[in-house]
DNA sequence: AAAAGCGTCAACCGCAGTATG
DNA sequence: CCATACTGCGGTTGACGCTTT
C-alpha cells in the first residue's frame, strides 16, 4: 500500500502562511520544542500538514536565519563549493550558516549561474570554453604538470607518475606544434624565453621531442615539487578540473588490455576517509593498485629521477603502467560529499 | 496608465533514505 | 524481511513586485 501525501488531507491549509501562523508556529516550537513534524500541527493549532510547517521553521522562523544579500564571501564560498560537491544544496548550506538550503539554491539559480553564463563559465562543469592556445601554453603545461605531480605524491604514486609525464607533455607539445612559428607567435616574452631557454640548457640545435620534454621537465622540476604540496584542499580542488587531460590527449588514455591494472572507485575501502588515503600508501595496499605495482620494476619505483633519462624501453613499459594509474580519475574515486 | 515581460523567492511536490514495529 | 511512517532533499511552480514598452 502507498502512502498518501501528507498535504492530500481535506480542510488542510496550503500556500502562504500568514504573520498569525507563524506566530503560532514560533510559540509552539519555542516552548515544546519541534518533535514530531507530523503531529505537530495539530498541537500547535495549525491546519497545515507536518511538512508544511517543517519547510516554514526551517526555510525562514527558525531564530539563527541570516536574511539579506549574500556577501561577496559568501558567493565565492558557493561558487567552490558547488565546484566540488554539485547540486548538493543542504551539503552546501552547512559551510554557510544562517543560510539555508533552499536559500542557496534560488540565489545559485537567479544570480550565480546566470553570472557564470555570461562570463562563458559552465555552470555545471564550472569550466570555460577551452582555448586551445592558452590550454597548450608553457606556462599552463607548467601548472597542470605541477599539479598531477602534487597530486600523485600525496597518492604516494609519485615516482611511477615522471615517465607518464614526459610522455605526456611530449604529446602536448608536438599536439600545439610548438615548432611552428605560428605557435611561437602566439607565446608572450616570458613565454619565448621559457622555451629558448629550454633550448640552451641542453644545447640544442635541433632538438627531438623527447629532448625537449626531459629540459621542460628537468627546468621545472624543483618548482614543482615545491609548490604547494601540503595544501591537499587546493590539490583536491584544482585536480576536479584535471580532466582537460583526457579531452585534449585522448590516445593517452586508451584502455589497453590489461583491466586488471585499472583501479576503480569500488575496490576502494569505502570505510576510508579522505586523510587517511592521503597520508600515504597505506590504503593503497588494500587495493589491486598494489599487486599492478608489485610488478613493476623496483628501480622505477625508488628513484624517482631515474625514469626520466631512463633507456626508452624501461621508459615505455613504465609508461604503459602509468598511463592505466591515470584512469583512476579524482571526482570518482572520492566522494567528497562524504567528507563535507 | 496599462499591459507585458522578467526576476525573485517562498512554498510545494515527489522521491529516496532511514527508522520503527 | 516487510510494510509503513517519518524526514530530508532537490527540482519545480506560481504569486508577487519591479521594470520596460
Amino acid at each position: 500500500m502507498g502512502r498518501a501525501p501528507c498535504c492530500d488531507q481535506t480542510g488542510l491549509k496550503k500556500g502562504p502562511w500568514t504573520p498569525e501562523e507563524d506566530q503560532k508556529l514560533i510559540d509552539y516550537i519555542q516552548k515544546n520544542g519541534h518533535g514530531s513534524w507530523r503531529a505537530l500541527p495539530k498541537k500547535a493549532g495549525l491546519a497545515r500538514c507536518g511538512k508544511s510547517c517543517r519547510l516554514r521553521w526551517t526555510n525562514y522562523l527558525r531564530p539563527d536565519i541570516k536574511r539579506g544579500r549574500f556577501s561577496f564571501e559568501e558567493e565565492e564560498t558557493i561558487i567552490q563549493l558547488h565546484r566540488l560537491l554539485g547540486n548538493k544544496w543542504s551539503a552546501i548550506a552547512t559551510r554557510l550558516p544562517g543560510r539555508t538550503d533552499n536559500e542557496i539554491k534560488n540565489y545559485w539559480n537567479t544570480h550565480i549561474r546566470k553570472r557564470l553564463v555570461r562570463m562563458g563559465i559552465d555552470p555545471v562543469t564550472h569550466t570555460s570554453q577551452p582555448d586551445l592556445s592558452s590550454l597548450l601554453s608553457p606556462s599552463n603545461l607548467c601548472s597542470q604538470v605541477a599539479l598531477l605531480l602534487n597530486l600523485y605524491g600525496l597518492l604516494g604514486l609519485q615516482p611511477l607518475v615522471k615517465t607518464e609525464l614526459m610522455k605526456m607533455v611530449t604529446n602536448m607539445l608536438s599536439t600545439s606544434q610548438c615548432q611552428s612559428s605560428s605557435f611561437v607567435n602566439q607565446m608572450n616574452i616570458q613565454e619565448q624565453q621559457q622555451l629558448e631557454h629550454y633550448f640552451q640548457v641542453q644545447q640544442l640545435q635541433n632538438p627531438t621531442q623527447e629532448a625537449l620534454t626531459n629540459a621542460f621537465l628537468d627546468d621545472h622540476e624543483a618548482v614543482i615539487l615545491q609548490t604547494g604540496a601540503s595544501d591537499q584542499d587546493q590539490i583536491l580542488q584544482q585536480a576536479s578540473q584535471t580532466r582537460l587531460w583526457q579531452d585534449f590527449i585522448p590516445d593517452l588514455y586508451d584502455i589497453s588490455k590489461n583491466d586488471d591494472l585499472i583501479v576503480s572507485a569500488n575496490e576502494l575501502d569505502p570505510a576510508s576517509d579522505l586523510p587517511q588515503l592521503f597520508d600515504g600508501t597505506t590504503e593503497m595496499q588494500n587495493c589491486n593498485l598494489t599487486s599492478s605495482l608489485s610488478s613493476t620494476p623496483a628501480s622505477s619505483i625508488s628513484s624517482p629521477s631515474t625514469n626520466v633519462n631512463s633507456s626508452s624501453e624501461d621508459a615505455r613499459s613504465d609508461s604503459s603502467l602509468c598511463s592505466k594509474l591515470f584512469e583512476f580519475q579524482i571526482p570518482d574515486l572520492l566522494d567528497l560529499s562524504d567528507y563535507m
